[in-house]
DNA sequence: ACATACAAACAGAATGGTCTGTATGTAATA
DNA sequence: TATTACATACAGACCATTCTGTTTGTATGT
């Protein structure tokens, strides 16, 4: 019974990544739902359960929130892709297996439609702007890779990530579109048009 | 000098024109300097040199003075449409010169900037939303109907358009991208090798 | 006369940041 | 080990700013 720290109290660290982590969850779903220019601090300390006090002591500024939401959005999404990466290193499918996931994880969560919400909001705020171009730049390029580990000749490396790129914009365009026209229909042909081209 | 309504007194009707008028630049203005998101009524007024009392005269609530931007918004990109329409049918020089007319639609203004922000926004504002899923629609086919006039044959109309409707969502990516990483060069390659594929 | 164009003040809500207060963890010291 | 000193976690009030909408008043066109 004399449990040392277990179950009673948690350790001052342990504390603040929880309560870090409840903001960050808080923020990711408002900014889903509500969109990130109507995510305000106050609605996410409602949302997390979360005292003013204890957000501002956590994030002092509504930026270093953001910011850190910012991250945490790329941080999920490379996840993810880390996850296809190991499953196309073992059995390679080649490119259009990858267009079909990059697929899936723009339509199926809602990640993308954050990220999107993030790189317009980062265009007019300067200080999102650098913190949005950084983790998209690393985006991008851990996607180019990944389109390049597809291409069965290393001669064709080259255009496979250029085609992965292309196809990441294309993507985003959609994304957008289906905030505004919610079904999907012509877009899933649209999009086996573009993978036929490709390929 | 006993001039009727010349130069002095500009009759109501044309009153009333000229203030909507400038309070929709103003309107596209901010949007494209400082986003969707930051463009309030007071900031418009103050820009368009006009009185709140104006303004609340001619657009009672924030929305109507939006919504009627939104709709300038895709107005004026029509009418750049229109333009290249008249020039297509006169001399038709196929799918790659529309192509271009599009890119360069997007990327020398700033009103697909304006437009991109405005579709994110529409997605969490329920009051936006019919206005810009309406005007989009509109927009989208004009811009198919454009495609498939661009093909020489028949056959070929429908493929035309479907490719039309991809290089729009695929440009729209790339304003997005723009917005964060202003520099064009990798794009213009990208779309280069778009264009080829398409053809 | 009557409606319209415009000006300006005002009200109520929301926001982000700061400040004070309190409780709790942590580490040095005696 | 017991006590003391300090840092950290959190709560809630307060404030200045900004925003949208309303209302009242005045001048001007029809």
């Amino acid at each position: 019974m004399a449990v040392e720290s277990e179950n009673k109290r948690p350790t001052q660290e342990e504390r603040t990544d929880a309560m870090r982590a409840r903001l960050l969850e808080a923020t990711l779903d408002l900014i889903a739902e509500e969109g990130w220019a109507q995510t305000s601090t106050q609605k996410i300390c409602k949302r997390a359960g979360v005292s003013r006090g204890a957000q501002t002591h956590h994030f002092p500024t509504k930026n270093s929130l953001l910011i850190a939401a910012v991250r945490e959005i790329v941080a999920r999404y490379q996840t993810e892709l880390d996850a296809v990466s190991d499953r196309n290193l073992a059995g390679a499918k080649g490119l259009e297996d990858l267009f079909d996931f990059l697929w899936n994880a723009c339509f199926e969560g809602n990640l993308l439609n954050c990220w999107m919400d993030v790189m317009v909001a980062a265009r007019t705020d300067a200080a999102l702007l650098p913190a949005v171009r950084e983790t998209d730049s690393a985006a991008i390029d851990a996607m180019r890779s990944l389109g390049r580990r597809c291409a069965d000749t290393t001669s064709k490396q080259h255009r496979a990530s250029d085609l992965t790129e292309l196809t990441v914009y294309l993507l985003r365009g959609m994304v957008v579109q289906k905030g505004v026209h919610p079904s999907q229909g012509d877009r899933t042909r649209l999009f086996s048009i573009w993978k036929q081209l490709a390929a």
